[in-house]
DNA sequence: TCCAGACTTGAGACGAAGTCTCAATAAGAT
DNA sequence: ATCTTATTGAGACTTCGTCTCAAGTCTGGA
């Protein structure tokens, strides 16, 4: 569930810009909040829908970016095709492990990795403004079964 | 242009496998190895198509994955849309600054990540197989530039 | 060298994911 | 309550890539 917080936030975020308080977006928030793991555009409106929401497709992709510009929320290819969402965590940056025989996605903190990038940037000139880390490869459980490797992209 | 080596190790990859060496695949080859930045499939067939070459888009596409398989190229997704590939040199594991203001695309070698990946896979006996570390935000001549921001996706 | 058979290719249909259009609707300001 | 303008919905559309299958071409063996 959404902090309270984060809800101002995100209000925020929308009159700053003047941007409207609309039912759909202040749905979508609590769609996207009330799910802890990694979710897809289509599944996010899946379950809108099914739980007797009216929203279309076109609302549900374009306020997912403004999420992402909020800052709220986090758009990735974790996986082959398509971008994965999930809501920020206040502040908290983490990265992901993606299994390519299971598709499990699992996800770790590195304050080591944080700042050598942060360095890395120095050395360049570069202002970051988000960033993507993902390692793929067999998790330990698929480690060990024989199982053929399924393809997961970058 | 490709090392003789990096020739062989391709063709010892097809033989491995009980795949042929066509004149499709050899000439992909060469054109991924004669580019020395990231390139599309579109651009790749264009580029093999306008030097007078006949080969089909399906063709590109099936051997470029062959191609990341073997571990000659990789494939990666740095800008909004679509994959991009670069062939790889030995062993020289390197990571992406992605600037969102002009799209340009600066490679950093960082041991110290290298080491902190491997170190954090140890810790969730993950077995990598390859991985992905993007750096978006904007370099330095966009970052004093007033230019609009150029929304660039993970 | 020639053959047989399996691997590859080419062309275009197909599919997935996301974007765009535009009329209808609904926030927000007054 | 009204007006202005942002937002929405439905579906067409685009892009990028994959699939199908007949035709073509490698390769090992005779």
């Amino acid at each position: 569930m959404a902090d309270i917080r984060e809800k101002e936030q995100f209000l925020r975020f929308l009159r700053d810009r003047g941007q409207r308080v609309t039912g759909e977006r202040l749905a979508l928030f609590d769609e996207i909040f009330s799910h802890h793991d990694h979710i897809d555009a289509e599944a996010l409106l899946e379950a809108m829908k099914s739980r007797g929401l009216k929203i279309s497709r076109a609302t549900v992709y374009r306020n997912l970016d403004l999420l992402v510009e909020s800052g709220l929320a986090r758009k990735q290819r974790l996986t082959g095709r398509g971008y994965l969402y999930e809501h920020m965590h206040a502040g908290q940056q983490h990265d992901h492990l993606v299994c390519t025989g299971c598709g499990r996605v699992v996800e770790f903190v590195s304050p080591g990795i944080v700042a050598l990038q942060a360095e890395i940037c120095r050395a360049h000139g570069f202002v970051p403004t988000r960033h993507t880390l993902q390692i793929a490869g067999l998790c330990n459980r698929c480690a060990q079964a024989p199982s053929a490797e399924r393809t997961v992209h970058a």
